[in-house]
DNA sequence: ACCTGAACACCGTTCAAGT
DNA sequence: ACCTGAACACCGTTCAAGT
């Protein structure tokens, strides 16, 4: 009976790996199954409870094996890359390689990020992936006042990242022809003039993305030092 | 010839803020407009252009007044807080300024992040609104070669931020009676219990957005301080 | 030059009916 | 218990036709 709901969650995420997240309608689900619309709905309730679904089983391959079932496991497609099953020891590693996971992962299934935006992630998962930063934070030496709101602060950004990436923010950059700088007065963009050298750099993401990291840690680093703020 | 296009985004815009942006079709606006659907496309292209339109329009109410005519104006309507015409002179002060512009802004027009995510924002406003943060991170001695990066990072935290609070990511939080965590077994989210006593804190928004800010502009000091970097 | 009307290929979901 | 088929109220867009 949950085997059913199992078959319909894989079609699912095929769907929106290889067609995007709009091509995920409950007829092209259907039809993937092999069935009618209307029999996925006992299975799924609806489609926002379906995409629902696809994201806590997403969450869930982010996360170091669960010491308990939160969520029956996938039953096939490639598992993405999960943190180890052994958390490194300094937070910085394991500040790292929780992002390092959560960014290749938006890659793998780029129509995560969006979903995570529109929906309050309320999955078991979620919390526990919510938990591990709050270790990391903790065991920097940041003020318990202050980690909920940093852990906010660096999911966030997280999030971002993953949803420029994915949609295309980051892609074209302002270098490209169609940005339609000849639009605009002389001299209506000053800084730009300046950094002309630097702005091809974007297209190396995976450095950016790193010293992103870095930044981030010698911030969290900082409010760990004067635990007066 | 351009006035009906100037109503015809008066009416996107309108129906947007009232119902949402999926409440954007082209039948919606064209029935606001007291047209047919199909006479909209000879003024906006099509709809995805009508959504890019939008957007230029709000980030130029974003900016303070363009020394060159990027769009006209928009025809009716509230403009939503814009920057003050005399920028700051500080860096800390305008980079406070921008972000808090942006923030209310997103929390007028709560479609704009979603949007903003999902397509370059190549219209010549938002070019202008990337300077003025480069302009900052310059002030601010940041070297060169590392604006164009901080520059996609805090703007990426800016965007993220509204997305999460239009989305509703932050609304419910950890602490909802319906986030599943009785889901979880015992001692499945370690951090957690240290923290609750502060994790309502987050129903302050105000607050901790100028606290984020206050760390980023820390994390900024800090990258301009050791320029070897 | 500008707009209309019918049509095409889609949506999510309800409801009564089948087996 | 599980699935189907027809229907309802929607989409964006094309195309030929009107004025």
């Amino acid at each position: 009976m949950e085997d059913r709901r199992q078959v319909i969650l894989d079609a699912a995420m095929a769907l929106a790996d290889e067609r995007g997240l709009d091509a995920v309608s409950m007829r092209a689900v259907a039809g993937r199954v092999g069935v009618t619309p209307m029999a996925l709905y006992p299975h799924v309730g609806s489609k926002a409870e379906l995409l629902d679904a696809m994201m806590g089983r997403l969450i869930g391959e982010l996360l170091p094996p669960s010491t308990g079932p939160a969520e029956v496991p996938a039953s096939a497609g490639q598992r993405a890359e999960p943190l180890p099953g052994q958390l490194a020891e300094r937070w910085q590693d394991r500040f790292d390689q929780f992002a390092h996971a959560a960014r290749n992962l938006a890659r793998r299934h780029p129509w995560i990020a969006s979903l995570l935006f529109s929906r309050p992630a309320v999955a078991p998962d979620a919390l526990r992936a919510v938990d591990l930063i709050y270790q990391v934070l903790l065991d920097a030496g940041v003020p318990e006042s202050q980690v909920p709101r940093l852990e906010r602060l660096v999911s966030t950004f997280f999030l971002g990242f993953a949803a420029s990436e994915a949609g295309g923010r980051f892609g074209a950059g302002p270098l490209d022809p169609r940005g339609r700088r000849e639009q605009l007065p002389e001299g209506a963009l000053p800084a730009f003039s300046r950094l002309v050298p630097w702005l091809g750099m974007h297209c190396r993401l995976d450095a950016e993305f790193d010293a992103d990291l870095a930044d981030l840690r010698q911030m969290i680093e900082a409010i760990a030092e004067h635990r007066d703020g």
